[in-house]
RNA sequence: CGCGGGAUGGAGCAGUUCGGUAGCUCGUCGGGCUCAUAACCCGAAGGUCGUAGGUUCAAAUCCUGCUCCCGCAACCA
């Protein structure tokens, strides 16, 4: 027997700011699943929430002047408010500050540690001293230096929690390679091949570099750093090790997570390996979507193009923005989103194709029969195929749901859609209806359309929640008839259904105007995202005379200069110092080009100590200077100087 | 020789597992229709499937070399 609940998440994102399209097409993909599944006749828990803790979050809130608490409290209210907007049917929003969560996190960490999973050990990474922060590599800025304060950091250690990965590793890698756990599936050579096969790294769990986590209890310095207590909200959620709620055992292992792929990595093998140390059953499945991209860039605040739900929301409807983000990403692979792309999409599938269909079938049924149908009926040549599309339609969507390819099932309503509007012009009812004899045939054509778009609407309903009720009254469907159950019959609305004309369901809109209008909104809030793209970094602690005087900076000539193999940022150049010449490693390889700097004269700092980077020895560096958009400038001296002057 | 993904008509993609007439959506052009939201339906043009070889009766598909793009990892002295 098939087991009858159904239990899907979606991440907890990290409120640092305010949600977008990117947080709401995850969202509104697993609403569409979960509605789809309660559709079904499922048991459905549906989970969504806020990950809240962390440095970043401290300091947010602290620019701001309020506490953390009032901080990620406003936020919340904001994915809230989205998620109203978009008509998420979420059954359960955790925030990791829910207390029944902390207590819970608290537990699963001491038992982790009883187990002997968590060790104490040493954490090394890169600090900065004025922020009093780690940063990992990746966090770092463009320079190497202090993403927040953009000072230098030095390497540092402090006391930290560690969880054993390595006993995982072999069932991690056997889950990825001979199971369907990861969706799609090519992505777990890479992850094999990267993480495991070099030997699973230990993760650091805690931190004592902030404050603002969940306390770890027999050690009052450390907090909870981010898996431990963000990926066990899957399970605290439902209950787990907390009175707050009782369903773990009903609902827990879940059906489907699903993630964006820049944390695929962690809900592939650290969130497997936490549920094998508490030696609790594995998800079944994580499905793992691409990016949004905005006209094939990555979204980014400085370039203007973060892309608001609202907005378009309130211009072309919540079901339309659901519809083509849905419609559009492909599991696993990213979506390039732009303004065109998405009003063509609604024009031709929605105007054109679905809601032209509901209103041409309905004008009809009003214009030869006064807008219900007689019972009389008549069968012809072209029925069987229509009837046969819609009625086999179902079955295709519940397999394309259930393999969570959200696109494909859409494209699959959207060629009986088409099919539906092709049968009206084989059958030809406006001539059917100058007929008197051809009534009963013109009946069946128009209740074969009704039936066909119940169907192709009740399927869709999970997707468009809002919109589709709007062609039940259209087409005359009442509750009884919108049932899953129905989706895979036909002939389900009586004889003499009464249709009602109404509104337009997805008015056409006009390409260029929008894309004009569109444009000038974005015109409008780029200003406003330019107040934060510039700040000058805080000054440095004050040095004496002396300390300057050790900093030997000089004129040099760049010679040569070449790109650095198997690097994105780096540029190898040899210079002419005066002084015998040297080489110079310098990451500045996308914003020039070698031969942009081959003759050009400019500042090294000249006894900086010797390292190497991606195997090429660099002997000083290069001055440049950051633009507001994070991009680096390399100062050239505005007078020739000869070669080896010294800089003061 | 770090790991992986990709290159298919103007655009975006499927097809590659298990070789056998190259397909879809949008766009373009031509035609039809008038019930409908200037929507709908039909037809056509347009691809030596990145490149060079190999295996085969037959290669987008299998093998090898190369080029270019994109992620991840590393890296920004």
């Amino acid at each position: 027997m098939q087991d009858k609940r159904f239990y899907i998440t979606t991440p907890i994102y990290y409120p640092s700011g305010n949600p977008h399209i990117g947080h709401c097409y995850t969202t509104v993909a697993c609403d569409s699943i979960a509605r789809y599944k309660r559709m079904q006749g499922f048991d459905v828990m549906f989970l969504t929430g806020t990950d809240e803790h962390g440095q970043k979050i401290e300091e947010k809130a602290k620019a701001d002047g309020i506490t953390p608490k009032e901080y990620v409290d406003i936020k919340v209210a904001e994915f809230k408010k989205l998620w109203e907007y978009m008509n998420i049917s979420y059954d359960r929003y955790i925030r990791t500050t829910d207390d029944y969560h902390v207590k819970a996190v608290q537990t699963i960490f001491n038992r982790l540690y009883e187990k002997g999973y968590i060790y104490k050990g040493e954490y090394t990474g890169k600090y900065c001293t004025p922020c009093e922060s780690f940063w990992t590599q990746s966090q770092l800025d463009e320079n190497g230096c202090c993403p927040e304060c953009h000072r230098e950091v030095k390497e540092a250690k402090e006391e930290a929690y560690f969880f054993k990965m390595s006993p995982f590793a072999d069932r991690i890698e056997a889950l990825l390679r001979d199971t369907d756990y990861l969706r799609p599936k090519y992505r777990a050579q890479e992850l094999i091949n990267n993480f495991i096969k070099p030997g699973l790294e230990d993760l650091c769990v805690s931190r004592t570099s902030f404050k603002w986590g969940i306390p770890v209890t027999f050690d009052d310095k450390h907090v909870v750093y981010v898996w431990i207590d963000a990926l066990s909200n899957y399970i605290t959620a439902l209950g787990y090790e907390n009175e707050r709620y009782d369903d773990y055992k009903t609902y827990w292992p879940a059906d489907v997570h699903m993630v964006a792929k820049d944390i695929m990595r962690f809900h592939a093998i650290i969130w497997p390996a936490m549920l094998m140390a508490l030696e609790e059953p594995l998800p079944k499945h994580l499905a793992v979507h691409g990016w949004i991209t905005f006209n094939g860039e990555k979204m980014s605040k400085s370039l203007g193009n973060v892309v608001d739900p609202f907005i378009l929301g309130q211009r072309y409807g919540a079901d339309s923005i659901r519809y083509h983000i849905m419609r559009e990403m492909a599991l696993g692979a990213d979506s390039s989103f732009s303004n065109e792309v998405m009003i063509n999409r609604i024009n031709t599938d929605l105007a054109n194709g679905l809601g032209n269909l509901v209103s041409r079938t309905v004008a009809m049924v009003d214009k030869y029969f006064g807008g219900t149908l007689p019972t009389e009926r008549e069968a012809g040549e072209f029925d069987d195929d229509l009837i046969a599309k819609a009625t086999a339609l179902r079955a295709k969507t519940d397999e394309l749901v259930d393999l969570t390819q959200l696109n494909n099932a859409l494209a699959e309503i959207f060629t009986v859609v088409s099919r539906a509007n092709k049968y009206i012009d084989e059958t030809m009812p406006w001539v059917l209806g100058k007929d008197e004899s051809k009534k009963a045939r013109l009946a069946s054509v128009l209740y074969n359309l009704l039936e066909t778009i119940r169907i192709i609407s009740t399927l869709l309903s999970p997707f468009m929640p809002t919109d589709m009720p709007k062609v039940f009254e259209q087409i005359g469907a009442k509750d009884e008839h919108i049932s899953y159950e129905n989706a895979g019959k036909f002939g389900v609305l009586p004889l003499d259904v009464t249709v009602k004309r109404g509104e337009i369901i997805f008015p056409r809109i006009d390409v260029d105007k929008e894309i004009d209008e569109l444009n000038k909104i974005i015109g409008e809030n780029a200003p406003k995202t330019e107040d934060d793209g510039f700040t000058p970094p805080e000054v440095q602690p004050e040095i004496t005379i002396d300390d300057f005087a050790k900093i030997d900076i000089r004129v040099a000539q760049v010679r040569e200069c070449e790109k650095v193999k198997k690097s994105k940022k780096l540029l190898c150049l040899q210079l002419d110092d005066g002084m015998g010449g040297r080489q110079v490693v310098s990451g500045i390889a996308e914003w020039y080009k070698p031969e942009d700097l081959v003759g050009k004269k400019v500042m090294i700092i000249a006894n900086l100590k010797p390292v190497k980077l991606c195997g090429v020895e660099s002997n000083g560096m290069i001055c440049a200077a950051d633009d507001k958009d994070g991009g680096a400038v390399v100062i050239f001296p505005d007078q020739d100087l000869p070669n080896g002057a010294k800089v003061r």
